[in-house]
DNA sequence: GGCGTGACTATAC
DNA sequence: GGTATAGCCACGC
């Protein structure tokens, strides 16, 4: 532990909502990080499995996950955001309807809002 | 200290 | 759609 940078990324990581997905570049700048996607990618891949960490809501700026296709981590990762009820359509998770920051949407697009 | 590498991203062609 | 390039920075050699 000790290092604040990996704490702030594992604290946006743990808040990420269930069903839905997040970019790395999104988690860097929502912890305070701006432009250091690849220390979130070096975070998750140090911290594994026992953290307890939902890493598989962690996937590229454009969707694809950050594993190549086929490969265990991949089907692994595919699988839990399956379980989760997040859709991937074909290699790539749709960011549109299961971006982690939907929730915020429906409120910065609500009518209400609109004026 | 330089250099390659990497669970990345944005921009340009 | 793809490739190239440039930022980014922790780590190991």
């Amino acid at each position: 532990m000790s290092n604040p940078d990996q704490q702030s990324i594992q604290a946006v990581i743990l808040r990420i909502s269930r069903g839905s997905v997040t970019s790395y570049g999104e988690i860097a700048h929502r912890a305070g990080l701006p432009g250091r996607a690849r220390l979130v990618g070096r975070v998750l891949r140090e911290a594994g499995e026992g953290v307890g960490l939902p890493w598989h809501r962690v996937v590229r700026a454009d969707g694809r996950l950050a594993f190549p296709p086929g490969s265990k981590a991949f089907r692994e990762q595919k699988r839990r955001l399956l379980a989760e009820g997040v859709a991937l359509s074909g290699v790539r998770v749709n960011l549109v309807q299961f971006g982690w920051q939907r929730d915020l949407d429906s409120e910065l697009w609500s009518p209400d809002a609109w004026n």
